[in-house]
This record gives C-alpha cells, sequence and structure tokens, in this order.
DNA sequence: CATGAATGAGAGTTCATTCAT
DNA sequence: GATGAATGAACTCTCATTCAT
C-alpha cells in the first residue's frame, strides 16, 4: 500500500535526520555537546520524540558511527578503483583512511578512538561495521602476501601491524600529541611516514 | 627567608598530594570518576582548596599526565640497561612502552588519548613531558640511523612511524578496537607484531 | 440492530481485554510499572486506542480494581460453603481474606490502600464493588448478631471493626511495617491474631 | 569555640528547613507532589543544595518520617500523662494515635502506609523510629497483662492485634474505604469502634 | 590558608495524554 | 475505530566552579 509505504519512508527518514543532526553536533562541537536535548533544539523536536526512533543515546551514536563506517567503506573502495597493484592499492587505501580522518575528526573519533559506541554492543553481537571495514584492509593484504610483494606472511600480523601504524598516526594526530612535529609541514610528514612504511614492507 | 622557604616547601607538598591523590584515583576508578570532590573527599579537604594550587580540572590532569610520563620515561630508561645495541634498545623499549600500557591503561589514556591534559596547555607553552619521553626514543633511533642498523634515514620519520605504530597498537586494543583478533592470544599477536615491524626496519 | 449489538459486544471485549491485561501487568510487575504503553505494547494496540475505552489511567485502575473484587466476592463466598455456623463462617472468610492478600498482594494493594481507583469516582458514585464485598462481611456479622453469638451488637461498629482489625494486618504485613516480629514465624503469628480475636469477640 | 558552634547550628537549621519544608509540601500537596525541586523552590534554593544536606530523595523522606515519629511518640507519651489505670492508658493512646493519623494524614501515611521510607532502609539497619513507637504500645500492653486486665496473655499477638486495628481503621479511612459510613458521623463510629474493643478485650 | 555553602547548567529518561489522519 | 507521531512537563541527580568569610 502506498500509504504504508509512505510511513515507513516518513520513519526512516526522521531516524536519518536525527542521525544527520547528531553527527553534525558532534562534528561541530565533539560528543560530549551532543546530548539529546542538543539533537532536539536542533530539530525542532521534543527530546522525548527522539525516544521514538532510537532506545537511548547510546543506540544514537551506535547508529552514528556505522554511518560513519559506511562512508570509510566507500572512501576504501573507491581508493582502488581501477587499480590492479595490490601495493599501489595498499597505499591508496592508507591515503583515503588518512583522508578520512583528517576530514572527519570527530568522526573518526567516535568510530576508533571513544569507548561509547562499543559499550552499546551486547556481548552477543559483532562490531560488524568496524568488521566490514576490517575485511576491506584484509582483501588487499591477502593479495599483496599471495603475490609475494610484501615481506609479511602472516595475515594476522600484517593486518594489525597496517592498521596500528595508520591509526597511530591519525590519532596521535587528533588528539595533538604531534605538537613536536608541527610547523615541519605535519601533514606532508605524516604521508611521508606512510610512504615510508609502504617502502619497508614491500619486497624489493 | 626561611618561612618563605617553608611557605614554598608546603605549597609543593601539597600539590603533590593533591596529583597522587587524583592519579590513584582514577588509576584506580577511571578518568570519569576522578572528579573534583571525589579528590577532595579523599584527602580530606574541601574541593575549594584544589583550586588554590590548580587552576582548573584541565591543570590538575596535567600534572598527573606528567606523573605518568615520569613514570614511562623510567621504565624506558631502566628498559635499556646494560644494552648497547641500538635494535635491541628499540625493541626493548617497544616492550616497555607496550607494558606500561597495558598495566596502567588508563594513565596511558590520560597520556596519550584524552584530550582534557592537553587542553590545558596554553598555545605558547610546549608539551614538555611528553616531549623528554620523544627524546629518549629519539636517541634509539637516531643511534639505529648512525650506525646504518635500520634502512629509514629521516629521523622524524622514523621516529614518528615507529611511534605512531606502537600507540596504534595498544589504543586500539585498549579501546576494544581488536575484537576480530580476540581468542588469537591477542598478547601474543600484539608482541609478534612489534618484532616484525623490527625485522622490517633492520637492515639485512 | 444486530450491527449495533455486534459493535456494543466488540467494545465490552475491547474494555475486557484492556482490563486483563492491566490486571496481568500489575500482579506481575506492580502498579508502578504498569503504564499506560505497558497495558497498550501488550495487547498489540497503540496507547491512543486505550483512550477510546477508558477516560483516563485511574479509571483504568477503578475498573481493574473492581475485577479484583470479583474475585474476592468469589473466594469468600466459596470459603463458606457448606458452613452453617456463623462463627466459623466469620473465621473461615477472615482467612480467606487474608489468603487473598498475600496471594495478591498487587492487587490487595489496589483494592484497598491505593488512592488511585478511588480517584476515579465521581462524587455522585459509589463505590459499589467495595460495597458488595462489604456487604458479605456484614451478613455474615448480622446472622452472629442476630444467633447472639458475638459480644457487639452494633451491626456497623462490628463490621467496622473486624475488616479494619483484618485490613490492618495484611496491610502492615504488605507494606513492611513489621519488621519487628520478623524471624517469629510471621505468618503464623497472625493467624494468631485472627483467632484470638475470634475468641474476643465470641460470646462465651 | 563560637564560630563552629554557630557553623553547626546553620547547618542544622538548614536540614531542619527542609525537612519541614519537604513535610508542608506533602502534607498540603501529597508525596507525589513532593519533589526535589518543589522543596528547593520553595526554600529559594537550587535543587543541588538539597543534596549538601540529603543523600537523596528517600533520605529527606525518611528523615521526615522520623519527625512524624518523634510528634507521635511525644502524643502517645504525653496521652498517658497522670493515669495510671493500664486499660485506660490503653484507651488514650489509641485515641491519640487516631487523632494523631486524622491531623496529619499525609504524614501517617508516610510513616505507616508508604513504600518509600522503608526502601531506604538498608537491610542491616532497622526501623528504629516506628520501633520506639511500637515499643510504648508494648509497654501499656505489657502492663495490662502483667495485671491481668486483658483477655489476651501473649504479648506478640496482643500488640499485634491492637496495632492492626487501630491502623486498619485509620488507613481505611485515610484512604477513603469507609464511604459506605459516611453520613453516620464517621469519626464518632470510629471512636466507637475503639471503645467496643477495648471492652472486648477488657477482663469483665 | 582554607572552606562551607551554594549554584547554574545540564545530563538522560519516562509518562499520560492529545490530535490529525 | 484505530493509530502514529508528538510533546510538555516532570523526574532525580552530578559536576566544576565561585565567593564571602
Amino acid at each position: 500500500m502506498g500509504i504504508l509505504e509512505r510511513k515507513e519512508r516518513d520513519k526512516l527518514e526522521m531516524r536519518a535526520m536525527i542521525l544527520e543532526t547528531a553527527q553534525q553536533i558532534f562534528i561541530e562541537e565533539g560528543f560530549e555537546k551532543a546530548s539529546i536535548r542538543a539533537i532536539a533544539d536542533r530539530i525542532e523536536y521534543s527530546p522525548a520524540t527522539i525516544y521514538l526512533y532510537f532506545k537511548d543515546k547510546n543506540e544514537i551514536f551506535f547508529s552514528v558511527h556505522e554511518l560513519g563506517f559506511q562512508r570509510l567503506i566507500n572512501e576504501m573502495t573507491l581508493a582502488i578503483e581501477g587499480i590492479d597493484d595490490p601495493i599501489e592499492q595498499l597505499r591508496q587505501r592508507g591515503f583515503a583512511y588518512m583522508k578520512f580522518a583528517f576530514e572527519n575528526p570527530e568522526m573518526y573519533d567516535l568510530m576508533f578512538i571513544l569507548n561509547a559506541p562499543m559499550e552499546s554492543l551486547k556481548d552477543s553481537e559483532i562490531w560488524t561495521c568496524g568488521h566490514e571495514c576490517f575485511v576491506l584492509l584484509c582483501e588487499t593484504i591477502q593479495r599483496c602476501i599471495d603475490e609475494k610483494r610484501i615481506r609479511i606472511s602472516n595475515l594476522y600480523i600484517a593486518t594489525m601491524s597496517i592498521w596500528s601504524f595508520m591509526h597511530g598516526l591519525v590519532s596521535l594526530k587528533i588528539r595533538n600529541r604531534f605538537q613536536k612535529f608541527e610547523g615541519v609541514e605535519l601533514e606532508e610528514l605524516m604521508k611521508g611516514s606512510v610512504e615510508q612504511m609502504i617502502q619497508l614492507i614491500k619486497n624489493e
């Protein structure tokens, strides 16, 4: 029925609107400021309304962080379009990851640094969205291994190392621990580090 | 003179006491629980008194995180005692860093993840304590470079890369993003990654 | 006619369903948990629908408490089946009352303690269901008086006294004011009190 | 020191003021309306201030109900002044209890009907204030028993029965379940019931 | 020096109820 | 007849901070 469909669509739109707003607020003002009330104010609904669409605050931020992963997954997929060489794929995905983090630092925070979204995961559940993103990285690395293009043979170790390296880079930057490097064209330096890392793991 | 000196000494002692207590509380109960009132209660002074010694909460946590750095610097100094080989120094310092993080996760949080302590830095100031620690790492790496033991020649890039890698490892663990690896002897895997990293950067 | 009748019947069925559900919920989870939404959820209708059948929450609880009275009246009727001696009837009805209260404490609450159901009574109305139950007690007591089996001659005073005594017993228990007696086989003590009361009012 | 004493006194006065206000509000508007905010508004302090003097809402209402018991105990003590005959003491204490309940119905509610104050008692604690009041009743009854003035020999049963009877009377009245008797000079009838009860338990 | 007292601002959440559709 | 959507008005409680004394 057209009516049911429309209602369903409206409902989804409202959810999307809440999520979009929540996202905006903490991108602009940080996670701490993103209270239920603040969201409600901005969409010009009452706080109670929010609870019609989400169980509690954690559910909202878990959903927002899923949105973030959709975007990141998208970026990392686009990043290798038309590229066949697995090392080049790795490089491009690394840069895409960094770019995402710098363009959306609050979102990156939520996705990879804050405790909040993980706390809303019940024990039985799994960090699905994080996993999907992780799989993308694994694919590229698996190809690198299969084609003997990198000097690491264990997939787990390779993935963990590369991800950790990338996360360390961006999170130290985001949380302002790279002050010592400021003034030296920090972002250039970071890109240089990624490049260096690739040179190191590359076979020959 | 004696009087002034005593006053000065008293003041320092009080500061130290507050810091020690603040440290205790959030090592035991986490950052969230370490409210001004909680600290005041434990030292049996009033909250207002704390403001005689510290400008605000962030300043306290900045100072506490300095304590953390003293301990980390100590660990990293001990780690290389009697070791001359720079690569071995690097390995031991890496493990010491990891050990510190896992044994003091709340402190590591404060030192390298939380925004709070950095927010108390005025623009003119510098992250001194972080710097000292950083310098230790630089020394080892500089020796590695000088003696051509690693495949990186730029000190900045080398330090940034190695530190990022280490920080990524421990912070993803602390913030629970390594769920995918759980069950695979996570800590073993992490140590394996560090070892792998050393193999990669080592010359020959 | 048929249509109107059916509609009328449907309406009554819906009311009954709502009441039955409301009753269930607070028997299981207590008065506090029995929100309009909780009822609506369980019957799988919307909260708004409930307002088509009941003016407000109090009216629902008034009706539910009527259900309770139906059950209590039933118990008190069964209690004297085959018993002719009015004193014995009194005893059995007393025990039946106590039993009902202990087996349905939340319902007893609603019937005799909570304000909610009485608040829905307009001034002109009368507490009919309470009255019916009251009448049963009066009948037995009237017989006791007529046959000179008790030492009280005024029906009002006798009824008020006996009911008050019974209600006092069970309500102090339900609301946890008998802590001092805990450990002394409280329920035994209470039955002893009832028996004692009967001995006291009995003639000879 | 005078200063310390004054401060101590001020503190106690503030506590008393909060309690007095809390009491007023729910005497005037009922327990449900007696929110922390309502209290704060009336004393023209902020809600947060209340928490400087009381741990939480339950503690306030527990304290208020203690005040009530002080008053009740006082009334019940005065009630027997100059009276030696234990039966007469019992009568006077019964009337004093009833009078208290009718003059302070909301307070009686809190003391003997509402769950709230009991919930704030930890398991280890005991309902001290209720106990003290209870003891008064016991004393009188014990004397009645010792002097063989009543037809009950078991102190527990006697106390439980008499208290229950009295509580039943006043609580059914307070909670509006005596509608059937309205118009018959309800309060007279109730006093008649008390008198009747005394006649029944009296020896000879 | 130390503090008791106070607070403004804000948090998340729940509920009975209404009304256009 | 039924309801989805919405809300206003509450609720308790916590916190960093200030200031007169």
